[in-house]
DNA sequence: AATGTAATGTTATAATGTAACATTCGTTCT
DNA sequence: AGAACGAATGTTACATTATAACATTACATT
């Protein structure tokens, strides 16, 4: 199953997430050095509280935060971070939730397939190329060229099933 | 590709479009009669106002019309309808958007594969098994069991592309 | 008619997102 | 260093989308 890719990880349960966040941190840091983009201390906070759990973040929660930090933080100082940050590839939004996930391998375009726990929350992303050429396949079927999908699944994720049955 | 049904067309430029309301008004009649649900007077006329257009419709420009025609029509008159539309399988919500489609062949769970032209805004509906059971499969692969997959893909219809190369 | 449930009315507010303009910050050029 | 420019952020105001909570009405069954 070569052309699956795996771009974020369901958590195998407790695990130090300070590392994933951490992680996340210097891969956009190469990211946007690469890129030619400022990834400026305000940006990068967004990303870090993005990435502060493995379920959906909401901008307004992440706004919460920043208040807190930051005197006349509003609602622009937020979203137009995720949209530097989604633009990026960093950040990928959830529109069946109006939320926001961290993306664990950025530089591919649009995101990939997520995947949404309903019993945990947690957010996986998988960019499968066989999926995508089918789903181009079908669509050239009904005469229809596709620029970019959005794909949210959700249902359960491997420890919730074993835990619940 | 006996396995890819088309819920929902494109359309090919002008057409009857009163034929179309008129269509899947009485298919909704039947569908709610055999499912033992009322599809109410304001319902049908929800359901009518989101058929008015090949394009996604907005809760609140079905709200705008409603309110010249009832006094007292307010947010939960329309969103109550369309939550019912949608349990019935008569609208799907296009989450991408915030806006809603009439659904051309009900009685399906979850909505199919929405298709969005970019150019001319008009959405189609496909359900693909084969498009399904890959996901699926490819799901399970990560430990992931699919309850309810959110597919909706931008790009061009055909006769968006022969317009305009 | 009485009763119970489903549907709608009504008011208020929550949650999400953007427009528009002012200010500050960083870089480049002289 | 200073001027000049664009990018980033600050700031205010508002637009859009959606729901909570409770009152009333309509409908079906007894
Ligand atoms: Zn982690
Ligand atoms: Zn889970
Ligand atoms: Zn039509
Ligand atoms: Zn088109």
């Amino acid at each position: 199953m070569a052309r699956l890719k795996i771009l974020r990880e369901f958590t195998q349960g407790r695990h130090k997430h300070a590392d994933c966040v951490t992680t996340a941190l210097s891969v956009a840091e190469a990211c946007c050095q690469q890129e030619g983009q400022r990834l400026t201390p305000l940006r990068k906070r967004v990303l870090q509280l993005v990435w502060n759990s493995h379920a959906p973040v909401k901008a307004y929660q992440i706004l919460d935060v920043i208040r807190h930090e930051k005197s006349g933080a509003a609602p622009p100082t937020v979203y137009r971070a995720l949209d530097f940050l989604q633009e990026q590839g960093l950040v990928h939004k959830i529109e069946s939730l109006n939320a926001y996930v961290g993306c664990g391998a950025p530089g591919h375009v649009g995101s990939g397939q997520l995947l949404i726990c309903r019993d945990c929350g947690e957010v996986a992303e998988m960019d499968d190329q066989e999926v995508l050429e089918l789903l181009a396949a079908k669509s050239r079927d009904v005469g229809f060229e596709i620029t970019s999908p959005t794909i949210e699944i959700k249902g359960r994720c491997a420890r919730c099933r074993s835990k619940h049955g």
